[in-house]
DNA sequence: CGCACAGGCTAATGGTGTTAGCTTTTGAGC
DNA sequence: GCTCAAAAGCTAACACCATTAGCCTGTGCG
């Protein structure tokens, strides 16, 4: 036999997360994955300590990535044109990976090994409204403001809780432009 | 009705939404609704289809305690008022019952058992608005931040996602404010 | 060259939803 | 009041899942 290839956690994850833009978050089985990188399901204990941790490593790294795509995103920008970016990003993402999305913990900071992650994300939002001189609880009230709508919007949209999407676009932009005046008038 | 029967099922969506407050929405199973009701598990397939169509019988039901509690709380109120005390009764009917609320479909329209509940639950909204004179499409976009508002902020809320849960009232108030001004310029 | 052990395997257990088919109860009609 | 069909319960069985235990093997390191 040759050599064969050692499986890590990382690619353990990989193909939960496959599975998950696939067959969406109650596709994620130790079963599928471990059908998926040809290995026998008890195997995979040798990379992950349960189901229950494995969905754990989905989620940091759905955090991870949506950070890092919207610290890109908002590099070089400032006050309202930061934001509205920052808002785009956050819906594209979702409506490029709903399935993932959904996979996304929703309370990254009380779990022990999602917290780095969390705090991250959290983080890059603080910093987007940074030039608008916002000072303690004030920051932390416009983010969570921030966090309402995109996430509010996002968990309807790709939950398809719209109805028709007819429009969305345009309740999107309402919602921004609703987001900013807020901001401006609060300073 | 040839038979007077022990169980129905409604009494078993009564056992399906006990289970679901105690355990949340993953603790609702077949054997645990068959254990409280005191009968064996296939016996449940006399009042049930399926799990899957218990939990669509589980979301109607939810949404239409969340359509009969807003609309009382609604009548006789108008503009500004009623508006404010809709996003009030939300977020309280949330916080009494977070895991029940985890159990309302996102989209309740694409599915026929659960279509006319939805349509109930969102006319109430839409009423709400009513004395805002909106006409067509502007109606329905402001129907839908406004959902996007309460919902997320229920969302994050239930699912302890805001980190600390000092000052959440103020933010929930800066988020009603801004809706209500949001609503004037639109006018 | 030898050997520890990481990383695979099979077997087995207990939990789940679901189906098939049998039994019991009971109300409706004669 | 008797009969009997069907409603509503039951047990048995199956497939699928997560998880544990214990074995086997190849590889890398000394």
């Amino acid at each position: 036999m040759a050599v064969r290839p050692r499986l890590t956690t990382a690619k353990v994850v990989d193909a939960a997360l496959e599975l998950i833009d696939e067959q969406g978050v109650e596709g994620l089985t130790l079963a599928a994955v471990a059908a998926r990188t040809g290995v026998a399901t008890p195997s995979l204990y040798k990379h992950v300590a349960s189901l229950a941790e494995l969905r754990g490593h989905v989620g940091v790294r759905v955090l991870e990535e949506m950070t890092d795509r919207f610290t890109r995103t908002v590099l070089g920008l400032s006050g309202d044109a930061a934001v509205e970016a920052l808002m785009h990003a956050y819906r594209s993402y979702v409506r490029e990976s709903p399935k993932r999305y959904a996979a996304m913990p929703m309370d990254p900071l009380h779990d022990e090994l999602q917290q780095a992650a969390g705090v991250k994300l959290i983080e890059v939002m603080l910093a987007t409204l940074r030039s608008y001189g916002l000072e303690g609880s004030d920051a932390i009230h416009a983010t969570r403001r921030l966090r309402v709508i995109v996430h509010g919007f996002a968990s309807i949209e790709s939950g398809g809780g719209f109805g028709l999407p007819e429009g969305l676009d345009d309740t999107y932009d309402q919602l921004v432009r609703m987001y900013l005046t807020d901001l401006r008038g609060q300073s």
